[in-house]
DNA sequence: TCAACTAGTTTGTACTACAAACCTGAGGAG
DNA sequence: CTCCTCAGGTTTGTAGTACAAACTAGTTGA
């Protein structure tokens, strides 16, 4: 039973790719709408539509839809809670970053 | 069809928690055994072997057997090609993570 | 002889990401 | 009207895979 390091250990809800450049770009945003988050994350409208799905489900984002200029309109921020995880999850991958470089001192 | 940004695409291969230790360990020494990466991972047995069956297989890292007082050891080391790959994974995730932080002038 | 340990490997399954198919309402074109 | 196509999504089927648990094989000790 080597001890796992719980520091190190990362949430794969938010690690995968797609969902980490949803949630890396919500956390410079206010809000986002869908068609913004697709363009900026390249996923596409199924694969995004799920991944907020998934969010939402886990309470890291927060969804409105409305009609804008009568066209379905999806609207996207993150939670308090998310906007955490994400920058947690940020400083999670800069700890096991650092330590590919631990030649300090001695 | 939105421009997908090659710059940003994540490998999954790399990026899987597990095989992001592993290579992010390998890349600060010469080479490491079995039993120092599981204890500097975390993974377990069966899951680090597996993971270094993969990444051998991609050509990531060069594994070798042999027996040392008595015992099983294997000595696992990253291939060129691996040392680049992980820190072109580490850019790439500077570069999404800097999506983050867009504000400069203007 | 047999129990327990070290150092791994193999396997079965439960999960899940993705592509592709589908849905729904709003404009045109004729 | 009726048909098309488009925008903005959602749902679904499947292929792939990460993990835990079971297994293997050689060593040491009692």
């Amino acid at each position: 039973m080597p001890e796992p390091n719980q520091e190190l250990v990362l949430d794969r809800l938010i690690h995968e790719p797609g969902r980490l450049a949803i949630l890396t770009v919500l956390s410079s945003v206010k809000s986002a709408d869908f068609v913004f988050l697709q363009r900026t994350t390249g996923l596409t409208k199924g694969n995004l539509s799920s991944h907020l799905t998934k969010l939402e489900e886990a309470g890291l984002v927060q969804i409105e839809k409305r009609f804008v200029l009568k066209k379905p309109n999806t609207s996207v921020e993150l939670t308090k809670v998310g906007r955490k995880r994400i920058a947690e999850h940020w400083s999670r991958l800069d700890r096991l970053k650092n330590l590919a470089q631990p030649h300090p001192q001695e």
